[in-house]
DNA sequence: CCGGATCTTGACGCCATCCTGACGACCGTC
DNA sequence: GACGGTCGTCAGGATGGCGTCAAGATCCGG
């Protein structure tokens, strides 16, 4: 990730706590911002955009819920709420009011970093692509390019691996001849329909039971291939 | 949203837990899929995607860390650990693997079923457009070009498959011989209103009730055809 | 430069789909 | 009541797409 500092903005009243917090933040490799009060937190959140927030329920000028609605309806940041009260209606009620975390004091300090941590992991912006993929006996790693049926490794040819790819990464979807031929074989390949014949064939007799009743690798007739996970 | 509920995978090797969370998950909506090993959950997991994971680390065949981390590996959905350890050292180990939440048995189902919404609603985008249509008991996916009558898959020709298309996009109006002949046949099939009554007849009996006495495909007298949502 | 793996291309039989024709049901008109 | 028109129904023959096999052509590593 390599860019800024995330930038920690914690709301509390109780100083004891904040002098505690912040180098523990800090020695993290985080910046830390601070507020003693709602109101005052509200408008730093506001300024300053923070990656995550750290709310205390106990504050003295406003309602900790009334707080976590109000800025859940405009920021977009993880708000982890730290709260003495432990009851589940508690713990419910800010969570559906739009709390990412729920944390009863007391806490570790390394439980509390790694709940921000997760946190932050979980922000938009970071969808990884699945690296593996499963369809009754046939599974498919991209990783290791390693394809197995019923736990036996089946060696694929580069256009094989390609084609299974791409029906996998749509799978239960029709794709047409003409989208096959152009992921697998570049487009200027339209037409060729031949190929596809060839190799779904050859993938056929590779992964499935019965090569001439696929279970998987089903036709469309006049319009494509798909890759299912149960023939319904 | 507005679509499938959500699929919760939940595996755990107390039949006693299973029976508990079983009714409290699909009570509130969701789909539930249980495993009672690791390997039965990775493999419902990988063939499945399920939309969130409830994991009991304590499970009979592997250690609960290593699953998650593999887990993780590849998948996208979060995984809501549960254990009945609660030494800060467990909670910050298994959300350092990858789990992005962590509860300590015994817990409440209200705060469960609170957890598990946070954790879907901060999912990475998921909004594919929905080309679906569907008319009484008949449905139809674009994507998928699946047809289902009452929930049972309906094959479908290609012409046929085109011909309700067209009908489908322009549900409740009356379509003339030509309109349809041009979309489904092409323009130059003006006149050729024999194949209407040919495939009208054939989609009928694939998807109708009574294919006598169309509910949903209705013939326009002279005009042409519509297809309705329910005979007014 | 050789050998094996992979890709391409051709040929052929089969089968789902499509087209076509024949016939009956129904309705309005003369 | 005969007639013409439209529509529904059925079935057989034609067509084209698909699966299948195998023989070159090509690529690549040793």
């Amino acid at each position: 990730m390599g860019g800024e500092p995330e930038l920690i903005l914690v709301v509390d009243d109780e100083p004891q706590l904040l002098r505690f917090l912040g180098p523990a933040l800090t020695s993290h490799g985080y910046r830390v911002l601070t507020a003693a009060t709602a109101a005052e937190g509200e408008l730093l959140a506001l300024s300053h955009r923070p990656d995550a927030m750290l709310l205390d329920l106990g504050l003295p000028d406003r309602d900790g819920l009334e707080v976590v609605a109000a800025l859940r309806a405009w920021a977009d940041f993880p708000i982890i709420v730290v709260s003495a009260r432990g009851k589940e209606d508690d713990k419910v009620a800010a969570l559906e009011a739009g709390a990412n975390d729920y944390l009863t004091k007391p806490f570790g300090t390394r439980e509390l970093i790694a709940r921000i941590r997760v946190a932050l992991r979980n922000r938009p912006g970071t969808a990884p692509a699945p690296t593996r993929y499963a369809f009754g006996r046939i599974a498919l790693d991209l990783e290791t390019r390693a394809v197995t049926r019923g736990g036996e490794a089946v060696h694929l040819t580069p256009n094989e691996f390609r084609l299974l790819l791409v029906l996998a990464r749509n799978a239960g979807k029709v794709l047409t001849h003409n989208q096959l031929l152009k992921e697998v074989w570049g487009p200027g390949s339209a037409q060729q329909h031949h190929y596809l014949r060839v190799y779904m064939n050859q993938l056929r007799h590779k992964l499935e039971e019965d090569p001439a009743r696929p279970r998987h690798l089903q036709t469309e007739l006049g319009v494509g291939y798909r890759l299912v996970e149960d023939p319904a």
